[in-house]
RNA sequence: GGAGAGGUUCCCGAGUGGCCAAAGGGGGCAGACUGUAAAUCUGCUGGCGAAGCCUUCGGAGGUUCGAAUCCUCCCCUCUCCA
């Protein structure tokens, strides 16, 4: 374990929205340093959503960092508390996961948080396996210990009661099973991102009514997505999901802006802030080109989860194809034997190749110069039978191969 | 149980008999500029070998020369009162 407790404190602090509570962090630290017992380090997750993306990472590294200072890091998912549904935004009940669901999607979790975590330092639960048991007296002295008035505090639920919008019952439960959970966990911190700061908060009253210590509370922001503005989730396909493969991860965080580039070294790089501080002085000054600092910032990412070997080759075709012009090999092909006709109707073409969605889309995009063919533009819908081996180029970066 | 509001294209949202494949915005795509940057500007954004035709405004019927728009029934969402 760190027996540095300033050195522990600024990696726990590094890229963290929020910590409640600072002198309590350093006590327990102390305390784990002289009993030599790891702090319980909390993080609670969706069931439903086992696609991993960056966004998570920024949590699951936060997570690491704990390990890396020798706590033990507990993997919550929530597997019961996924029936109800987070109240953020609309209540929802969702319908039951069966327990082989759970179980395959927790085998999925694995898969993909161990890319980052220490498997022999992290103790995976279910909530399910203490909630399940739970009976309705003990869910009504659970349900005690909050107030309506307090609840209301919550600024998701605020804002619905004075909008006079519906908010379910069943919501107000959401954050104390989440607190109760670390009862059951007896946490000692719990992460969670920004928008969990409540239902965290809320777990420290818990704790004490249960007569235990509260937890530490350490929030990290959300990370914005591709675009820049929203954060970054699966359903607004802004996002960079960790099981990508080296290609597509690695052009995606290309396509950034520089600003979001650093946001993004600093909540997912493992380079130290005194570094990032040097790279951004760097460009200032011109001495480095914002490009340039952007694919380190690929390679790193890309190589943590698929490898240095993959990124580097990642890197190498990206810059063959958007710098030099060159063709990727991996593009889809499509037989020429297939097609009778001396001349050849491009939008059916490239419609059976299932390149474009429609002969509609097809015609739009070739009277806006999108598509080429050997590296010429064409300009009409048909064309004089091309030889095998000629490629289709369709906007920036769909192709298509006669074969 | 009673009263009311509403369901429009990927999303938000206008449209209350023909000028509606449906305003405007967002998103997306494409072109220019670049570093696949970002920002900006421009264009496109239901389908069809493209003439015109076909399908689309919650669902099913109906009125009408003509329906997203009017009528009937049904389904769904939301609000208020109790």
């Amino acid at each position: 374990m760190e027996k540095d407790i300033d050195r522990s404190i600024e990696l726990i602090q590094r890229g963290s929205e929020e910590i409640i509570d600072l002198d309590e962090l350093k006590k327990k630290l102390e305390r784990a340093i002289a009993t030599n017992t790891p702090l319980r380090v909390k993080a609670g997750f969706d069931p439903t959503a086992p696609d991993l993306h960056l966004g998570h990472t920024v949590l699951i590294q936060k997570m690491r960092h704990f390990q890396e200072l020798g706590h033990q890091v507990i993997f919550l998912i929530g597997d019961f508390t996924g029936l109800i549904g987070d109240p953020t935004g609309k209540s929802e009940t969702r319908p039951p996961l069966t327990p082989e669901q759970v179980q395959e999607n927790a085998a999925t979790y694995k898969e993909q948080i161990f890319k980052i975590l220490d498997p022999e330092k992290t103790e995976i639960a279910f909530n399910s396996s203490w909630m399940n048991d739970m009976r309705s007296i003990d869910m009504i002295r659970l349900c005690a210990k909050y107030t309506v008035a307090r609840m209301l505090e919550r600024d998701d639920f605020k804002k619905r009661f004075q909008s006079q919008r519906p908010i379910a019952i069943h919501e107000f439960i959401y954050p104390l099973i989440q607190g109760y959970d670390s009862v059951a966990l007896k946490a000692d911190i719990e992460l969670g991102g920004t928008d969990q700061k409540f239902n965290l908060l809320v777990g420290r009253h818990i704790q004490k009514e249960y007569g235990q210590e509260p937890q530490v509370v350490v929030t990290m922001p959300l990370l914005e997505g591709l675009d820049g503005i929203n954060k970054m989730s699966k359903s607004l396909g802004n996002y960079v999901g960790i099981t990508e493969d080296p290609k597509s991860m690695f052009g995606k965080l290309m396509s950034i802006s520089d600003e979001l580039m650093f946001r993004y070294y600093e909540l997912l790089s493992s380079l130290s802030l005194s570094e990032i501080d040097a790279l951004k002085k760097g460009i200032s000054e011109k001495r480095l080109h914002p490009k340039e600092v952007k694919a380190q910032l690929a390679i790193e990412l890309v190589a943590r989860y698929h490898g240095e070997e993959a990124a580097k080759k990642a890197r190498e075709q990206f810059e063959a194809q958007f710098s030099k012009g060159q063709i990727p090999d991996d593009i889809p092909e499509y037989p020429i034997s297939k097609i009778q006709e001396e001349n050849i109707f491009i939008p059916k073409l490239l419609k059976e190749a299932g390149v474009v969605g429609s002969t509609s889309e097809a015609r739009r995009l070739i009277k806006q110069g999108a598509v080429s063919l050997d590296g010429k533009r064409i300009s009409d819908v048909e064309i004089e039978r091309p030889s095998s081996g000629a490629v289709f180029k369709i906007g920036k970066r769909r192709y298509l191969r006669l074969v």
